[in-house]
DNA sequence: GGTGAGCGTCGACGCGCTTCGATGTGCGAA
DNA sequence: TTCGCACATCGAAGCGCGTCGACGCTCACC
């Protein structure tokens, strides 16, 4: 093992002064900073990771917890968790993976032990119970995904509620008047994950504000399950023609299901997905759909954490609590088009 | 920030002696022991990484290199990082995640600097470019997936070769004669990814000595794409009745389209994939399916680093090159059937 | 020509832990 | 009673690096 001695030696300077050459923290000048530069990569120097923690009290590493229930879409979730590491080590940091099984303890252990110096949290619940933990260590930390109370953390996630609004604004700008949201299974709904309320809400919203019924149902996701849904959303509501699906497990059977009950998209039917471009594009026909920026949501976390972990070794006040919603875009495929021509109107929707 | 010698004076002892409580490496009485156990919950102490690190020369991490490009499966890849994390934190290790962007690179730089004491790498290649680096340094490592040269490492993979061969054996068993495999996209053979070259290989071998005839068609994993592979299959072969699936995006277009050519599933073709169970059941009918056990993979990895890893601070010699190849297991649901009787039969297949 | 400022470099200390050799205690065997 | 041998505990020496204060040199300026 080559040593910060070792380099110094070789170079014929203090160990200090390679240090220094290294952090840059103090001014070198150019002939011993090339000198030592040259020992460096003669020799394969790598600045032993545990001392440079010891001394400088910084580990240079963040965690990151990952859910380990498969609800979410999965490659979702792993592009997010690739764009923090491959953003992280453009700062000079790495990425310890951290799953959820350990519950709040294991963020605890991580931040008490030194182990990362901040902290980024994936699939964040309303009641999250990992959060008492995090505030009460002040550990520096980012959440993907927005709690009951964000005040003092950073929080950065999708802007669901716009996500939703653009749908209705998609569906109603081509004439649909009766839309129906297949959701996720309700114990999504159930365990408060955010992000799936957020969706709701901005979609009923925007519906009531442009005059439009809407039908909200859960979703499991399997072929059963989607079969039994879309059975029960065209009992309550036969005029239903737009549909919003943010299940990524339901798109394809209710597609095919669409078809075999004889409504063709997107003629018959419209169908906007909330879900990545990877999958929309996957179906026959391909899917309009709204898709928020995974590799930004990334990115946006690791600055936020490395800015709080930067306040709080320069000893200065807990920074402001942020909370950053990353617009969503929609792209038009082959799965919406104009509304049919209505030929049995029970009644009128509501203004 | 508490450290060991507060938990020391806490108890009335000197910090080598709560150190030997921590690690066990020397015998303490019991009255002691419980002391510094009550000082260590009173006090909420958790070790310093970077200094047990530092004096202990083991950093209790180890490093899982991820693939970035999104050819491979995700959820699969998710599922073995996932057991490789949470094996890993019952031995008391933390896993590192290293994206495959800074190359052979990273793999140097994680173990020269200490960071981390051993590496697993996901997605290896044939020719792997970072197995060099590892064999130079003697890092303890684990490669899940088969490189050309396995000697001194520890391969841990799924038997594909036994894979291909029993999607092989359980077509055959139904009657049927003509197979046909389709693939991963052409780019995957060329940069000889080993599991799908050792499938069809497994595959092949298996026909040949059963006599069955045998096409490979790589595929895209679109829609349009597969069509083509389709027709091109019962164009050149029009008796096939067999089909075995290694293409997670291909499976859903081939049912639809040989449902649209007139075949019904399994009636008229049988279809077996190769892929996670929880895929298989997504579609209609559910696929009959070879799957590989994940989690054990991930579990055999982290066990074969640590051995390694122990052996290597023990002072040992270098340990035997392991190659592990576990076992699939074949479950039968409702995509295969017996072969239907022929009708037109153009020539016999060859024994 | 002397003075002060500032730049470049050095030496030493400490971060929190592990580990080794040494010390002290109690016991059974001689 | 004495010797020797476990066992239990202690003290000190690092592990490799960051950082602080100090020192010496150069140069502009009066």
């Amino acid at each position: 093992m080559v040593t910060l001695a070792d380099v110094a030696r070789h170079a014929g300077v203090s160990s200090s002064t390679v240090s220094y050459v290294l952090s840059g923290k103090r001014s070198i000048s150019t002939p011993t900073r090339q000198r030592i530069e040259k020992a460096i990569t003669d020799l394969g120097y790598h600045p032993n990771a545990g001392a440079r923690a010891l001394a400088g009290k910084r580990s240079h590493i963040i965690a990151l917890v990952v859910p380990l229930h498969t609800e979410v879409y999965v490659p979702t979730m792993m592009e997010i968790a690739i764009s923090v590491t491959v953003t992280a080590r453009q700062y000079g940091y790495d990425v310890l993976l951290i799953t959820n099984d350990e519950g709040p303890e294991g963020v605890r252990r991580v931040a008490a032990s030194g182990l990362a110096d901040g902290v980024i949290l994936m699939d964040v619940r309303l009641d999250d119970d990992r959060l008492p933990a995090l505030r009460a260590q002040g550990t520096p930390a980012a959440l993907i995904g927005i709690p009951d109370d964000p005040s003092g953390l950073a929080c950065v996630d999708h802007d669901f509620a716009a996500a939703g609004a653009l749908c209705v604004d998609h569906l109603a700008d081509l004439g649909h008047r009766d839309l129906a949201f297949v959701g996720y299974p309700p114990r999504v709904y159930q365990r408060h994950a955010g992000y799936a309320e957020r969706t709701l809400n901005g979609f009923r919203r925007r519906a009531e504000q442009r005059g439009l019924r809407v039908l909200h149902r859960p979703c499991e996701g399997t072929y059963e399950s989607t079969a039994g849904t879309l059975a029960r959303i065209l009992a309550d509501r036969p005029g239903t023609t737009g549909f919003v699906v943010q299940n990524e497990g339901a798109v394809g059977p209710l597609l095919s299901l669409l078809r075999t009950t004889g409504r063709t998209v997107p003629e018959d039917a419209s169908v906007v997905a909330i879900c990545p471009d990877q999958l929309a594009e996957q179906y026959a026909p391909r899917l309009t759909a709204v898709t928020g920026p995974r590799k930004e949501l990334g990115q946006v976390a690791v600055e936020q954490v490395l800015a709080r972990i930067d306040a709080a070794a320069a000893g200065g006040a807990a920074p402001d609590d942020a909370l950053l919603l990353l617009a969503p875009d929609l792209v038009v495929r082959e799965s919406t088009a104009p509304a049919p021509r209505r030929v049995t109107t029970t009644e009128e929707p509501s203004t």
